[in-house]
DNA sequence: TTTAAATATAGGTCTGACGAATAGGTCTTT
DNA sequence: AAAGACCTATTCGTCAGACCTATATTTAAA
């Protein structure tokens, strides 16, 4: 374990030590599931006090870099970072300026457009059978009318992350957690009816055949019908409340 | 300013604490630049210590949602997200899993081609003078002998980022977060002699010369010259390694 | 009226202590 | 001797109260 102990200006104590601890995990100075030294060490060795440390430390633990367990072979570890943990920050921090209306829901589908049609035309070329058979079992449940509209918003979910998943390709993977996790909800905001349901689901199942199929332009064209669906339903959600407002 | 105050009863108080208020942050009750009562008022009304409040505020710090003032008219206030504020984190997890060879090049290459292939196309048409003026200010930097390979690398971000800038869409600058500020330094790694700098920066005019001719198949044309020779660069690279390291 | 100092507020840090969880050793029992 | 229960040491989790520091506001002086 090879730590700079150095103090640095600017910015609080606190802070200080956590971007220094960061960077010695970013270039590998502390590798993966390594323990670092315990509080008490580290604030012998930073020169400063135990609660600051650990403010050090729960900035760190927020960003899924560090996580801690107590007893004697307890202490502070390195975590493996992975793309999941990764989705709640993102999560939060796009569906609040979603909340925050900086985005409009035509920028939102033409991302949506135009990032998932990358994931359906590598995936129709690399899926395996893995993908299909998870897409397939969100279709049932999304075809099954006893499943209650939060559920079918989390299978949705579920079936584009398979999709997703189904491009084989990581960094994608890592990217599209964005999209997935924060863009269709918002999406998806607008799909409650029964019938607006069995219209998803029919083209979840055209999507779904078309990369079991092999063949990218039918997939994107499906996601295209879709998504054009979705931006029809918005837009008549829109007009209803505005007839009805206006009446 | 509406908070539940009720006790959950996983996970430490300090991250029960954070996850309370974080939920009143994303469902709204705590508006942007609202300020919350002080720490001392947060302690008393949860029923917990000061420095357990701070860990709990230092973890929502620590994700862009809270920002915390000194002074009589300080205290912590609801921060306005902004993509720029996830950079960080983003970059964060997506450098410590290239780190660790969760990717491999050819799937990074892969993710950048096709995502940014979307840049282009929309920049192509929805461009503004801004963003190629700022294109054109980097393949200036680009051009000069003089800057370090350091600065050549940040340059090339930001040439890159104004790509994404110029498709004029929140939500894919908000994903492009993750190739730009992880997946380009990685595989900007490889090119620094001076020669290829500038095959790398003749690639870049041609590529904002489409795009100011609003040409989205040049432009992506262009992108892949770009990616085609990156990846040929690093192969030479490797093979060179495998060679000194036989002879 | 303008400037400068005093003050009050609220976050930042420290000291010291105790509680809680857990791995490993020790002791007892079979 | 082996298996179990119990104890203990270690480390994080939390608490309490205090003092320091930065800053907006107020007050006083020039």
């Amino acid at each position: 374990m090879v730590l700079n102990y150095d103090s640095v200006v600017r910015g609080s104590v606190a802070k200080q030590v956590a971007d220094s601890i960061r960077e010695a995990i970013l270039d590998g100075r502390l590798k993966i599931n390594e323990r670092l030294p315990t509080e008490e060490e580290l604030a012998r060795r930073y020169g400063i006090s135990r609660p600051t440390v650990r403010e050090a430390l729960k900035r760190l633990a927020a960003q899924n870099l560090i996580q801690s367990k107590r007893g004697p072979s307890g202490g502070t570890f390195v975590m493996r970072p992975d793309p999941a943990g990764l989705s709640g920050t993102i999560t939060a921090a796009a569906t609040l300026l979603v909340g925050v209306g900086a985005f409009d829901i035509d920028e939102i589908i033409t991302a949506r457009r135009e990032t998932e049609a990358i994931c359906c035309r590598l995936a129709a070329a690399n899926h395996t059978q893995d993908e299909l058979s998870a897409m397939e079992a969100e279709i049932a449940l999304q075809s099954d009318s006893a499943t209650s509209d939060e559920e079918f918003c989390a299978s949705d979910v579920r079936f584009h992350r398979a999709l997703v998943r189904a491009s084989r390709n990581g960094p994608l993977d890592l990217m599209m957690y964005t999209v997935i996790e924060a863009f269709i909800p918002i999406t998806n905001m607008i799909v409650v009816r029964m019938r607006e349901r069995q219209q998803v689901v029919t083209l979840h199942r055209a999507l779904l055949e078309a990369i079991r199929g092999r063949d990218a332009e039918a997939a994107v064209a499906a996601l295209e019908q879709l998504l054009d669906y979705l931006r029809a339903m918005y837009s008549a959600t829109l007009s209803a409340r505005a007839a009805r407002s206006a009446g």
